[in-house]
DNA sequence: AATGAATGAGTATTCATTCAT
DNA sequence: AATGAATGAATACTCATTCAT
């Protein structure tokens, strides 16, 4: 009995993380990704997911809810591993700073499907709300790398630079390499990759 | 056959120089390229274009041709601006390269509606055929910076570099630039890109 | 035989008067008299009735079965009303009779959702089978009626009339008032209805 | 071409009375009055016409929309109806009284469809916006029997009465007839709610 | 060449009902 | 008995395309 009731309580608290709603989340972004919003039916969700349609509108009220999911919930990921570094940023040195943009270009290449999806959103700014929780991402993460400039100048591992210009260059650099190039195996295309977002920050190779 | 190939250019050379052919067109790539394929209905351009419903299919026998045209058309003009450097590429001097990255800075910036339906279709390679145009015209453009490259450095204005990387990381950081920032008023903004755009080829600022 | 139909009627009885079977009995009367058939859900049902949503279909197999309960039900209590009347009619006097028209017009308003049920099935005759149950009661409605008229002309406190015609007229004039005027706490309103039921007997006031 | 330019603008002013709005108004009328709003598909209403689906959203842009026109159009001819009357009130006498009642009568039970509808409407007060318009039709339509109460009074061929409550007695009565009953053919029938309704206004048969 | 009415395939969403717990 | 997740039939509405004028 006991062990019963906890057994049910668990399912109902893991409600938003049930093994469906992950399946289904996982097909939304799967398909967003590849075919767009529109092109996206919920049916072809349904069906990649291998739940029936309307099990969807169990987990997901709406396409658009079930949209804003595959935007927005990665990027919780992302931050976390943004904000993990941060707090360690007094002792950085180039050996760590090499070792971030790594992760970095490793990251763009491997979350393609969640960073697809924020592509697809910020290409059309007319069109979507999601825009403001991708803006202050974005301002989060050029700031972060802002601070590492600021740190490295001060430390003397990074030559004289504009700390915002090197953030929206860095960015936008990782997000135009993963738009551009589908090839995420290629090791000589992502080292070069690494090569060139370190020429960013001023470091020859 | 002569006579016949000459009034079909004729008919075409008309065609695709009629005001409304070019109307249409316009209102197309400005709702393409701001709602994507399926968010933009034929009715939508044909008010934006200021003709009748009917009219569009007069010019453009399907939405996906008229969609086709508004991707792959201004390549050419893009095509244009690179071959008529490349023709004097011997001479190239440092000051020149400047000007060149300028120049794209420039037009990526500019040609924002041109660009973000390209983008839009890179962005989800699996739905597009449009695909092969575009890879061809990367391909080139990427060739022409690192034939740039190999220049700068024979010629000593370039420190030494890998010149595939640079080709790729030069083109992903215009697509993301463009991708990411939608200010293009923005001269600072704008100028931080040239900069860092510099970078790139290992020329520090 | 006996204990079983013994057995049937206690589990009816009790299935019948359960609080719960109640309770959802009089939210479908509710929101079926105000929103009709098809606009009201099982889940808006087992809302108002403070139940969960299956508990709906473990008192009424369908929700078909759960309308037909709330149109014919009610005529139990309405045919109780009747026939208990009915059975002292020889007696009647012309103040039992306005009495009788009193009690009409009062529950034609107060029993508003029972009778809004009903007369959205009534005006629907090509939809809903419940039209055989509700004519008959009609029936049987405009016989008392008919045979009170007769009584009365007997009696003398009545004028010559066609105790048919007042039957129909009667209980149209019923219906008519209690499907325009919503206002049911509206006195004077009902008062006026009164008289002019009055005036159907060939009364005046 | 002057001609043409007539025609054409013939065809254009007559948009809103065009033969196919026509059939489908028709097709509506007659699906709703016997099906409801929600048990009436779109579907229907375009085989009942003869139309493809698609065309009913020519016309009329959403069902809510079509539902609207066919309860609030006929009130026009209805509202006519009643106006020409209105204009020679002063001269009126209870034989025109009684030719009234009779068309009254005869209007309700021609046009059950239209009345039908409307009856749906106010069956379901929390449900539809329209019972405004319907509201302020049911008040002139009272208001102008209480006009006609108080002319056969001051004249002498109607007895004392109230005319607020002949009023609206008179039109409960009407909407209970056509309500309730549903052989407009049965000339009994008819004739004996006639007679009824003469005695609303105090008038012995 | 220009127009826009007609068509019907396709889509998101609703909701009665079933059924495992 | 009570619950609510799963299902899929049904429906309003959209929109590319056709075609008669």
């Amino acid at each position: 009995m006991i062990d019963q009731s906890i057994m049910r309580g668990g399912i109902m608290a893991r409600a938003r993380s049930s093994k469906k709603r992950e399946d289904i989340f996982q097909a939304g972004l799967k398909l967003f990704s590849q075919h767009g919003y529109s092109k996206t039916t919920i049916k072809d969700v349904a069906e990649e997911a291998g739940v029936s349609f309307g099990t969807v509108f169990t987990y997901f009220e709406t396409k658009d809810q079930l949209f804003h999911a595959c935007v927005t919930e990665p990027l919780v990921e992302f931050r976390e591993h943004i904000m993990e570094i941060r707090n360690r940023l007094e002792t950085l040195t180039l050996q760590q700073l090499k070792q971030i943009i790594d992760q970095h270009v490793d990251m763009f290449f491997e979350k393609e499907r969640e960073i697809r999806v924020i592509q697809y959103v910020i290409g059309q700014p007319e069109r979507f709300q999601e825009m403001e929780e991708l803006d202050s991402f974005a301002n989060e993460f050029t700031q972060f790398i802002q601070d590492i400039v600021v740190i490295g100048m001060k430390k003397g591992f990074l030559p004289n630079s504009n700390p915002e210009e090197v953030g929206h260059g860095y960015l936008a650099f990782l997000m135009g390499a993963r738009l551009t190039y589908t090839d995420h195996k290629n090791v000589q295309l992502t080292n070069g990759f690494k090569n060139q977002a370190l020429r960013l920050f001023g470091i020859g190779v």
